[in-house]
DNA sequence: GCCACCTGCGTTTTT
DNA sequence: CGCAGGTGGC
């Protein structure tokens, strides 16, 4: 039975909101999950079939676990409930119903690194440069395209698309877009913004399909809703337009994801889409102390784009917010590991009470050095998932052909591992082949010896009834029967178990642990169906994170963004200086800056009890040694929340610490502002379009030069260090700068 | 077709 | 610095 009584007044508002468009609004902490799952299970115990919720989320894990909590609270028959991710429910939606757009139930979900890998192949088939044409840049672009409903022919003809590509030097972008999506649509696969796409690609073409679903979902939910892409966003206001009974949960002050699409006009207009909507603001956190809450609070109201919202606390002010200045990268990782120590010994914790936070991967490297030495033990997320390991993929990548034998990816990974003579140049024949006949690569395949003569001849029809073999293995038997032989039969096992290297038995036993779980996936999966193609399904869209037990007591590290929606006793964010967070891609515009600040916000706001900042004077990046100025995010915390630490020995510049005696905590008014050299006013320098950086060497004391992002300045003192020259250069508008010489792009102007 | 070197490049990433 | 992809010699 649901027990409302523990609910705050808003929420039970939005808890029992009875029908038409809402949106609640959930600062950081205010108990937004509990109102979402509160809201379904009140639904479901006034009578909602469970059938008829539709209820999205973005990761597999808070779907999982509000599904549960659902089913703990109303019983069993939540589980009928359509929850869970946008692409996990619309790709069970395509793979019910994407015959009507050329997809058979068996499609194949293309990840990053297929995706890229086409991306690739298109751009050498076309004959590109893949300089200019980087597949990361390339995706990038269909995927914003994609998320914005534009297909590959609407691309072409839009104007202003077309006109951006020309000018940026990339007028193919969308011819590779073009070919890269008939590639997919040859190989039955679809990329994960396929699934969107052609969701609502089904939809406008099919009013009956799109009357079904609506029709169905009588209630449809949305978590996180400023993450949502336009097509996330139009899917969910089509399936909700029957009823109108939408809601919508999130914050904008915690929309961290443009860059991947996210459009936080989704959340700031959903009041000009539904001018009925009926809006509840969760202000009240539970999480942090009022400390934490107010820091946050000054942090976000740098922000001009925002919804107003007031967040505020019962909780007890707490524990100041500490401020830690490291001389090094592995000096930070130092003092943030001796005081989890000191932490822990003080007041009693475990591990698992600490987090780690940082803006870049590349980060964690100082920061593990640092709690190995002192036999701290930790965990790192977001790593490479199981799924992203070559043996893995290898392995999937024969599942997955047998399941759909168009799939091209699949192909390429497979079919010359283990060795069977057939190189990239066949592959490549095969696939032009495929490309000529526009027929798919199985075809080629099956009647190989008709292009191929002699031993590769030989060889591919081999490989294509070992494949047929597996096809009559999967139709017939169970996922794990087949899985068994096709991992056999194929000679992987054989390839992993005679490496007697030290990866190559960690190989091994992932192979093994992929078997077992789809053995566990085979005994205890609630469909009817265990077949191989079942099994297969999803396995794209589970990430590591969904399988983490996360249950030993371990300090956790990560990235910022993989810090959303998790909370811990103790946060420490790192590496708090310009140009790593605020990030320097970010700094050239105000939306940009402002994405950077409310990852700011998101990070300060995972801490419960205390919060440590940290940067450092100089930190090593691609392998050189750069000198770092604090961040400016730092200034944006009033100093009556901070106190500075005084354990840093650092020989960071003098200028910009404060003399001890203003480091003491009992001097509120130490002025955090003063921080970062004034001086510096200008954020950015547009070099001219004829930039070209002169030969290092021939820098001199006194010479004036042009820098292509700090611009103009006076070469200062030139001194050798770490057997590395590096330069003092005075800028004009970035002040003084030491730069190495073997990296440093300057253009000589004046002796 | 295969392995050894070498060059170039480098945010964040729920799916 | 550390990785991935590309080139070149066998």
């Amino acid at each position: 039975m649901l027990d409302l009584g523990s609910l705050n007044e808003s929420q039970r508002n939005a808890v029992t909101h009875k029908e038409g468009p809402m949106m609640v609004l959930a600062g950081a902490g205010s108990g937004k999950t509990r109102v979402l799952t509160y809201r379904i299970a009140w639904l479901i115990e006034n009578g909602m079939d469970p059938f008829n919720i539709l209820a999205l989320t973005f990761t597999n894990k808070a779907a999982r676990e509000m599904k549960e909590r659902i089913i703990s609270v109303t019983g069993e028959d939540a589980r009928n409930l359509w929850m869970g991710t946008f692409h996990s429910v619309f790709s069970r939606i395509l793979r019910a119903e994407g015959n009507k757009v050329g997809f058979p139930s068996n499609f194949t979900i293309y990840d990053t690194d297929d995706s890229k890998s086409l991306i690739r192949s298109v751009i050498k088939g076309l004959n590109l440069d893949d300089k200019l044409y980087k597949p990361n840049m390339v995706l990038n672009r269909i995927s914003m395209a994609k998320n914005s409903l534009i297909g590959p022919d609407e691309y072409l003809e839009n104007e202003s698309l077309v006109s951006e590509d020309y000018e940026s030097q990339r007028p193919e972008l969308g011819r590779i877009y073009k070919e890269y999506f008939e590639r997919c649509f040859r190989s039955q696969a679809m990329d994960f913004d396929d699934l969107l796409y052609y969701t609502h690609l089904l939809f406008s073409n099919n009013m009956d399909v799109l009357n079904k679903y609506q029709d169905r979902f009588r209630f449809v939910l949305v978590d996180e809703f400023q993450d949502t892409n336009y097509s996330q966003y139009l899917l969910t206001k089509k399936l909700a337009s029957r009823f109108q009974n939408i809601c919508v949960v999130g914050d904008d002050a915690q929309s961290i994801y443009a860059f991947r699409g996210a459009d936080i006009g989704n959340i700031l207009n959903f009041e000009k889409d539904y001018p009925d909507q009926e809006v509840f603001k969760l202000e009240q956190n539970y999480r942090s102390t009022k400390t934490i809450v107010e820091a946050a609070n000054h942090v976000i109201a740098n922000n001009k784009t925002q919804l107003s919202k007031e967040v505020w606390t019962d909780n007890e002010p707490g524990e100041r917010i500490e401020l830690v200045r490291a001389s090094t990268d592995s000096e930070e990782g130092r003092l943030v590991s001796s005081s989890i120590f000191q932490e822990k010994m003080n007041k009693q914790l475990r591990n698992a009470d600490f987090a780690i936070l940082y803006r870049t991967n590349a980060q964690s490297r100082a920061l593990e050095e640092a709690l190995r030495k002192v036999n701290i033990p930790y965990r790192i997320y977001g790593g490479i998932s199981f799924y992203q390991r070559k043996e893995i993929k290898d392995a999937l990548a024969y599942m997955r052909f047998t399941i759909n034998p168009k799939d091209e990816e699949a192909l390429k990974r497979i079919i010359n591992f283990p060795k069977r003579g057939i190189g990239p140049t066949t592959i490549s024949k095969i696939i032009v082949l495929a490309e000529e006949r526009k027929v798919s690569i199985w075809d080629i395949i099956g009647e190989a010896h008709k292009y191929f003569k002699g031993k590769i001849g030989n060889g591919i029809m081999e490989f294509a009834s070992l494949i047929k073999h597996f096809q009559l293995e999967s139709a017939n038997k169970d996922a794990y029967s087949a899985a068994e032989t096709i991992i056999k039969n194929s000679g992987l096992l054989k390839e992993y178990y005679e490496d007697k290297s030290i990866e190559g038995l960690a190989r091994y036993e992932n192979i093994q642990e992929l078997l077992s779980g789809i053995r566990e996936f085979t005994d205890n999966t609630d469909s009817e169906d265990r077949s191989l193609a079942s099994f297969l399904q999803d396995i794209a869209l589970l990430t590591d994170q969904d399988n983490d037990s996360g249950d030993d007591d371990r300090v956790t590290m990560m990235t910022i963004h993989a810090a959303k929606g998790l909370e811990f006793d103790h946060i420490f964010i790192t590496g708090l200086e310009e140009d790593l967070f605020p990030s320097q891609m970010m700094m050239s515009s105000r939306a940009d800056l402002e994405e950077e600040r409310r990852l700011f916000y998101v990070a300060i706001t995972r801490a419960k009890k205390k919060l440590v900042l940290t940067h450092a004077a100089t930190r090593y990046r691609y392998g050189m040694l750069n000198s770092c100025e604090p961040s400016r995010f730092l200034e944006e915390i009033p100093s009556q929340f901070v106190f500075q630490n005084q354990r840093a020995t650092g020989f960071a510049r003098a200028s910009s610490i404060p003399p001890a005696y203003a480091r003491r905590k009992e001097q509120p008014k130490t002025p955090v502002t003063n921080l970062r050299p004034l001086k510096k006013v200008k954020t950015s320098y547009k070099p001219p379009a004829d930039f070209v950086p002169d030969d290092p060497s021939k820098l001199a004391e006194g010479m004036k030069v042009e820098h292509p992002k700090f611009g103009f300045g006076m070469v200062g003192k030139i001194e050798v260090y770490n057997h590395q020259k590096k330069a003092v250069v005075n800028f004009d508008d970035f002040g003084e700068k030491t730069l190495l010489l073997s990296f440093a792009k300057l253009k000589i102007h004046a002796k």
